[in-house]
DNA sequence: CAAAGTTCCTGCGAGC
DNA sequence: TGCTCGCAGGAACTTT
């Protein structure tokens, strides 16, 4: 369930055990995930050394010495599982286009989901395991990361200088509903569905609300967008604060489930009570776009 | 039946 | 009228 706090995790995780080691092997168990695997990506990936861990939006960056980015994206279940060299040693990786890695026990699954393994000198190794294949992994050079196509149409960073002027001046003239543009990587990266409607219940604000009634007649924000915008940040600052949520196919990049899912105020909690202070309300799921939205009809307006 | 994400397709209205 | 563009809504991918 990455989104972008679960994402910020990984990455941070990674970072711990990627930087500045080198990438002794890479074991690829299918050809693709979500796309086909570049040409030769093994091949290039296998005696780098691994610069820096970066995220941009929901994608992780990772920085090589030859001057390539290795791209990950999580897409809905795919997660990071950190090898001990012991363990490494134990279990006896073997190699390309054996279908089962033998982290199962590790991994879960059997290891019949883990597509990727990357084994560094030090004798560790990290596993990429994605039951539904909707993620992505992609190789470019770094100069071409401004033209990159999975990246170039993403708009601004919430934890960036993003605010509600900008906000504003995205929505222009869009009447789909507020859940709805939210969830649009254009409007701002990061929030997802689960976050999406948790910062909608924090503002007070109906899911459904036509994006346009959000900006005055003149282009500025309405304190309703404002507060939006702070709200959205807000959730998502406390959600990266606890090492991202968690739900039942993710896993934290060391293994520890994070446990901010618990906190959640209407999130699939449907026909549970509203949690906000003095309001009464019964949580409803609805669905837009073809998706589940949770609100309180009656603190959100 | 539903699921954390993203892309692509179709249909429609506006504008040239 | 015919074409293009952008927006809006929906389906699709896959496995548990």
């Amino acid at each position: 369930m990455p989104e972008l706090p679960e994402v910020e995790t990984v990455r941070a995780g990674l970072e711990q055990a990627w930087v500045g080691r080198s990438i002794e092997q890479v074991i690829l168990r299918r050809t693709d995930l979500r796309f086909p695997f570049p040409e030769r990506m093994a091949e290039t990936l296998t005696g780098q050394t691994v610069l820096a861990v970066r995220r941009r939006a929901k994608y992780l960056l990772v920085d090589l010495s030859e001057g390539q980015v290795f791209l990950s994206h999580l897409g809905m279940s795919g997660r990071y599982t950190l090898v001990t060299p012991a363990e490494v040693t134990r279990l006896n990786p073997s190699g390309d286009g054996v279908e089962r890695s033998v982290f199962g026990e590790l991994t879960g699954f059997d290891g019949r989901h883990d597509h990727m393994e990357f084994r560094f000198d030090d004798g560790s190794a990290s596993v990429y395991t994605d039951p539904r294949r909707f993620g992505i992994a992609d190789l470019f050079e770094r100069a071409e990361e401004p033209v990159q196509s999975l990246l170039e149409h993403l708009g601004p960073e919430p934890f960036a200088g993003w605010n509600s002027t900008i906000a504003a001046e995205r929505i222009g003239a869009k009447r789909s509903a507020i859940k709805i543009t939210l969830l649009d990587q254009r409007f701002v990266v990061g929030v997802g569905n689960i976050y999406a409607c948790e910062a909608l219940h924090r503002s007070g604000i109906s899911p459904t609300t036509p994006s346009n009634t959000l900006v005055r007649k003149n282009g500025k924000p309405t304190k309703k967008l404002e507060r939006l915008v702070e709200e959205v940040k807000a959730v998502l600052e406390a959600a990266i604060a606890v090492g991202g949520s968690t739900l039942n196919d993710f896993a934290a990049v060391d293994g520890t489930l994070g446990y901010f899912g618990h906190h959640f105020q209407v999130y699939d909690r449907e026909d549970g009570p509203c949690l906000k202070e003095g309001c009464n309300g019964t949580i409803e799921r609805i669905v837009q776009s073809n998706r589940s939205t949770f609100l309180c009809p009656r603190c959100q307006k």
